[in-house]
DNA sequence: GGGGCCATGTAACCCGTTACATGATTGA
DNA sequence: TCAATCATGTAACGGGTTACATGGCCCC
């Protein structure tokens, strides 16, 4: 889902400013699921404009810089719409973290357990991130999918948990092993 | 993490050409979380063999195309050794299916269902996919990371489950309430 | 006084996706 | 016979990230 889409479904929540867009998807009940910055978010709002699907009133203020509200146009309602019934494509999950744990056998065994464990903090800390903005009057849409992103990080957590001592335990014998075959082999050699 | 590393990666774990590194991403143990087409494969490849970091050896087949069998050098495994120590980036999730039930507000009853039951029906895919991949002699390593994967789909499976009739009756009550509403304004400007 | 928040934007760059190009074999 | 598999690559295009540019206010 391209930014400009994005941008359109921000304002179908309310009018906002480039600025404040930006704080939904750094803040906002679904950070967890897509992300822009200022320079993509600008631009798709100057063609969201030319193109008419979005309208902009300037505000002036004094002590702060000046602001241009965003507001989603029928027209822009009408194409963000239309886009929400086009099929998706798929689900991405993407996480250096877990390429990290997935070639753990070119990792030293001190290394890979800070790895495994700021992972395990990462993941607290997104979980402990939905949990705080929970709150009661969001419309069920809303929770409903913060309550799918807590689904996310609980079991993540709980894997990562169960499986701590014993992945760790499982690459530290296996470096072991192979350095113990390259031992061998070197004595080997020696016969 | 980008193609060129993610090439080292995989061939980390054995030679392989382009083409079954593009077969690694799609139907390989971290098919779920990575991927990367031809199009950026290819010229990855160059640029590593060109910096050193894995080699190549050609291969003529009659009955089908010529191979370029590729490897990694001792350079290219302390390069990729090396990426895997630096901080990794946050996980993302990245979802249109997640953003459709978001902005659900937006979509007809009859269309919302059938875009939830296609998202759970691409859930059972994948987590079907996964289990069917499980071998007993896949390293340590692997079966973590597609553990990991199987419990986040099975996660997904169960919440979507489990919630599935309260949102789309909460979702259509909303969408009978606004359509009443506004029935009312009109009926209010007759007057 | 310094860092962070408010607020908007531009420009260069990098990288990846998509489409195009080629072509024989094998199984349905 | 038609689609899929094997196999490599290029070129154009699009899009997003990063860095740069500006500047006052407010709290510690």
């Amino acid at each position: 889902m391209d930014v400009k889409t994005l941008c359109l479904g921000v304002l179908s929540l309310g009018d906002a400013t480039g600025y404040e867009i930006r704080k939904q998807f750094v803040e906002g009940p679904f950070s967890h699921f897509y992300d822009a910055g200022y320079g993509s978010i600008y631009p798709a709002l100057g063609r969201l404009l030319s193109e008419g699907l979005v309208s902009v009133q300037e505000m002036f203020q004094d002590g702060r810089p000046d602001k241009k509200i965003y507001s989603l146009t029928d027209q822009g309602l009408a194409v963000f719409k239309t886009a929400l019934t086009e099929p998706p494509v798929r689900d991405k999950i993407r996480s250096e973290h877990v390429a990290r744990l997935f070639f753990a056998e070119h990792v030293d065994d001190a290394v890979l357990a800070s790895i495994y464990d700021s992972y395990l903090n990462e993941i607290r800390e997104m979980s402990g991130q939905i949990r705080a903005a929970k709150a009661a009057d969001t419309p069920i849409s809303q929770r409903f999918t913060m309550g799918l992103g807590l689904a996310f990080y609980d079991v993540a957590e709980k894997y990562l948990e169960d499986n701590r001592d014993e992945f760790l335990k499982s690459m530290s014998d296996e470096h072991a092993a192979s350095e113990g075959n390259e031992l061998k082999i070197e004595v080997g050699n020696d016969d």
